[in-house]
DNA sequence: GAGTAAATCGTAGTCATTCCGAATTGGAAA
DNA sequence: TTTCCAATTCGGAATGACTACGATTTACTC
């Protein structure tokens, strides 16, 4: 997902456009990888100082509400990043170093479903941690 | 594990048995899936009313890290339970109602270090939230 | 039974997140 | 363009999970 889709996606829902929707947009675009509350705060802090945390959480609740981002839990803090849309269904690979993400293929969830057929299923979270390459030469 | 295989552990890791552990430990056993540290509080309010939160917190910690307990982060919450020994390396179903898990022996992390040869691989989750069959008949 | 390090208590502090009332603003309608 | 109003933002206070810490108590050793 880009920045022009997720204003359009935006619009399309009714929400207006603003200075910070777009600046927390452009941010999740260029960064692509996850980003917490304080991580979005501090890096607009120049370009947008007033900007109040306030907003900055409601809106990167609704974009994921709506999903224009992907979110999960991780160090006790909510992060977020802008959706993938290249493939249907997958999951990550997150560096612990430097926040790049790497998009999984494999998914076991069909074999659970066999395995769990009296089970509703709602959800699931298939996440693996570790060093991207560029960190681990780099240390 | 048990009650008793734990306390043991604690003792040759030169661990004190204290009332409170005792308590934390016994709760864990019985209830058999994932509680929070306000969980555990609060379950064990009239029998150690003044347990203090600095003691279930520290001990909870304690024994995830020495592998006592399994740790999930959950809803905003650590929570924890006691170590499923039955199987190695294992996953969880885990109800979104009640609270009870389910052991799943599927993963699919050879599939994913085959995938990234160049990523060092530390750790992953991987959960699956439902209903289990009681509280789908129930609700 | 005495001594000591570990454990606990009570409380205060931290940090992420949410809430709320007042002020501002985007965008539709006049 | 101007008006208008609900949506949005601001600023700050409140919440809730978790951690830190000095003072007190306690489990275990000798």
């Amino acid at each position: 997902m880009n920045f022009d889709i997720a204003m359009e996606r935006l619009k399309s829902e009714g929400f207006k456009r603003t200075p910070s929707r777009e600046a927390i947009l452009r941010l999740l675009e260029r960064e692509d990888r996850y980003l917490s509350a304080g991580d979005v705060r501090k890096a607009l802090a120049d370009e947008h100082p007033k900007m109040s945390q306030d907003t900055v959480y409601r809106n990167l609740s609704s974009f994921s509400e709506m999903k224009i981002l992907e979110e999960t839990e991780l160090g006790g803090e909510r992060k977020f990043r802008m959706h993938c849309d290249r493939h249907g269904h997958h999951h990550h690979f997150i560096c612990m170093e430097c926040g790049r993400t790497e998009e999984l293929d494999v998914c076991p969830m069909e074999q659970v479903s066999r395995a769990l057929p009296s089970f509703v299923i709602d959800d699931h979270k298939f996440e693996v941690y570790g060093q991207c390459p560029d960190c681990r030469t780099a240390g």
